[in-house]
DNA sequence: AAATAATATGAGTAATCCTCAGTTTTAAAA
DNA sequence: TTTTAAAACTGAGGATTACTCATATTATTT
């Protein structure tokens, strides 16, 4: 971003922007969409638009972040809810988020998003999603001390795989997506990386540190 | 494709036009890349590229369609490997293939490749990748009877989590990709997934159909 | 060898991007 | 309450890029 919005009204422009944005996205295909339409719709002059993003690019990936906080947001709530006794309810729980996010025909910026978490921007890292996967690590280590610590390798990869297959699915297959089978599996998917790490790190520790 | 190349000449020109844009691709940062450029570069004239393409968004697609199958037959060759004995061989090996491929500083078209995986054109299936995944199927479901079948559902998840976990990985994270820790995880993921599969499918024989 | 089809060309036009000199609005200072 | 300066906004128009089409060249068929 060139500029940052200090002002109200400045917070207010760049918000309609990306609003238009999503808005446009949705509704045309993304080769239609331009930067000088994205102003009109905006309500807002084109020399404007230049003064908070470099081009279309940086309003989709600001546009993306948006999203991605937000479904960030709700994830970590989820995290925190107490759970009850029934084993891989809160992996459900967060499966079944992710999958009601994508499974909404109308995801505000898909286009975006997925720009965004494909990571298209070069050099920068999906901070976002790191938020979560710290998240996710420390309650796994703290409070559920019985499941094995997760370090951060693991709780990467436990983050990404849930969320890319999800994202894929949603392009390749919606109906799948929809599907009781699939979050089960995706359930599945989670526990049985967490038992085979538990295990695993059983195995190591009694015999002792690998050569 | 607006059109099929039938000569010789023709297909010289695709593959030309391709070489090119990856070339370009690793080169250049992607915005500088254009139309005209890849044209010139590929040594064809801008109504020949024209001929064979829609556009840039189009070339890039083909691009890593071509990559895509690439990829996805070393991954089939190495699933039709005869095993040794030791678990998890073949999973470590089509972890290190994709690993080893995508640690490639200078990935073809590597952001081609990105917009192929994000699936960023409408209403096509990864044809490449759904191949990948019929064929793991099958091997799992007929010479290896013991691990359990393999539905559908599972074998997409299983390809997609792999392969995507990778990727993301290369954009994040290269170092990570690198480490040894993360190699073993990912091996964890696909042994947990099937070893979890195997025993909820037994629990559910047992029990009887679900109601 | 003539006819037909496939492929290639690139100047020119259409579309889009993006800048910048000037105007208006806001908020802090006098 | 003026005054002042910074922040925000504007949009015509030059720069860049995308794309077409009338024409030329090369390959294949008859």
């Amino acid at each position: 971003m060139r500029k940052k919005p200090n002002q109200a009204r400045a917070r207010a422009t760049v918000t309609a922007i990306l609003d238009a944005t999503a808005q446009l996205l949705a509704a045309r295909k993304e080769a239609e969409v331009t930067i000088n339409r994205i102003a009109e719709r905006a309500g807002v002059s084109i020399g404007t638009l230049y003064q908070y993003f470099d081009g279309r690019d940086a309003v989709y990936y600001a546009l993306a972040r948006r999203e991605g906080e937000r479904i960030a947001h709700q994830v970590i709530e989820c995290l925190h809810v107490p759970q009850t006794e029934v084993r891989g309810e809160r992996a459900r729980n967060i499966v079944r988020l992710l999958i009601v996010y994508f499974s909404d025909t109308d995801v505000i910026g898909r286009v975006a998003m997925l720009r965004y978490l494909a990571g298209l921007r070069e050099g920068e890292r999906d901070d976002v999603m790191d938020i979560v996967s710290a998240e996710i690590e420390t309650l796994l280590n703290t409070s559920m001390g019985g499941l094995g610590s997760l370090s951060r390798v693991k709780s990467y990869i436990l983050t990404r795989s849930i969320l890319n297959v999800v994202r894929s699915a949603m392009m390749d297959d919606p109906d799948m997506l929809k599907s009781r089978e699939f979050e089960d599996e995706l359930v599945l998917l989670i526990r049985g990386y967490l038992m085979a790490s538990r295990q695993s790190e059983a195995q190591t520790s009694t015999i002792g540190p690998h050569v």
